[in-house]
DNA sequence: AACCCGAAGTAGACAGTGTCTACATCAGTT
DNA sequence: AACTGATGTAGACACTGTCTACTTCGGGTT
């Protein structure tokens, strides 16, 4: 393996382990074995290399996408969507990574092209469902903000002070249900 | 003013003119005229400031709650949530701020207090609401969710690159039917 | 009045960060 | 054989948050 993959392969390890914050470009290449410089020659900085593991999360996003159980068209949306909070809830570090647009680069080529084609294919989940008033790529944009800040809001721990704390599959179901019911 | 409010207050200044990254505690120490090391005679350290500035934040958000117009439950209830995403569109660096909690003590009671007095003030326009089939807390958490990630979804600019970009307004209006239609 | 003491501010130091530059190594091409 | 470009190293720089002396000064106590 090379060492431009062995970085990339090291952060995600650390970023899974550690948390963001602990994904530092002198903490990678010591990890991987090299000198404190030795990412430059691989990266222009630190986002790119950053950029480069989000894409990953985004990958693995869109394989869980591609592999939904077979079902009708709303068995299939309801699916995906439980699929996207649970990656958030057991990739925690990723997921706050995916969306950090100071630490990684939005613009970098592979990394758009991945992250709009998760929203994409979640448009086409939509779109086969049916029954919606207005523009299906509009409902899929609203209803995967809702599920986004579903994980974001549970992950944050914002209503673990609140008098209140529903259990993220119940929060779901309810969105769910106002979306599909 | 005395020192400790001008930090926090120039703070914030900093914060909504250059962003969060911009905000440093050497930076602020700086802008409001005083040695880089006066700050920590007055908080622990950064996250205590930088919580102070996000509390100041959420109290704006509670105070918007309580001036909604007057009108039917409904016609409240759809103006705190177009009130929530109007601020964070309006105000993107505190309301990213807000919600770092790598930033943040997200444990500092006085955050903490009004975070989720937030919440419940808008549990109680939702359960004024009624006719939900479940606990009106455990809606509002799915709607605040919604809501929530939509400002942050845009914020993020994720659907830039999508083949699809709707404004925010309309992806609003589409979650509102949804939970409210 | 003399003393003391604690709060507030300053300046310096330290480790850690990302990034830049000079240098070394080494395989492949001409 | 000599050059060349890619790869890695080591050092430096500016910046960060935080810690620790050191000063300053105003208000109480004796």
């Amino acid at each position: 393996m090379g060492t431009r993959q062995r970085l990339i392969t090291t952060a995600s390890e650390l970023l899974a382990e550690d948390g963001v914050g602990a994904v530092t470009l002198r903490g990678i290449a010591k990890a991987a074995g090299v000198s404190h410089g030795a990412p430059l020659r691989h990266f222009s900085g630190r986002a790119e290399l950053l950029s480069a593991v989000a894409t990953q999360g985004f990958t693995e996003l869109l394989d869980r996408r591609t592999r939904l159980p077979d079902g009708t068209p709303r068995e299939r949306l309801s699916a995906a969507c439980h699929s996207y909070v649970d990656f958030a809830l057991r990739n925690p570090a990723m997921f706050e990574l995916m969306f950090r647009r100071d630490l990684i680069d939005p613009d970098e080529p592979a990394l758009a092209a991945v992250s709009s084609a998760v929203f994409d294919e979640f448009a086409a989940l939509v779109a086969a469902v049916g029954g919606h008033r207005t523009d299906p790529r509009l409902v899929a944009a609203s209803l995967w903000a809702a599920l986004h800040g579903l994980a974001q809001l549970w992950l944050w721990g914002g209503l673990a002070g609140a008098s209140f704390v529903p259990s993220p599959e119940a929060a779901l179901a309810v969105t769910l249900d106002a979306y599909l019911g």
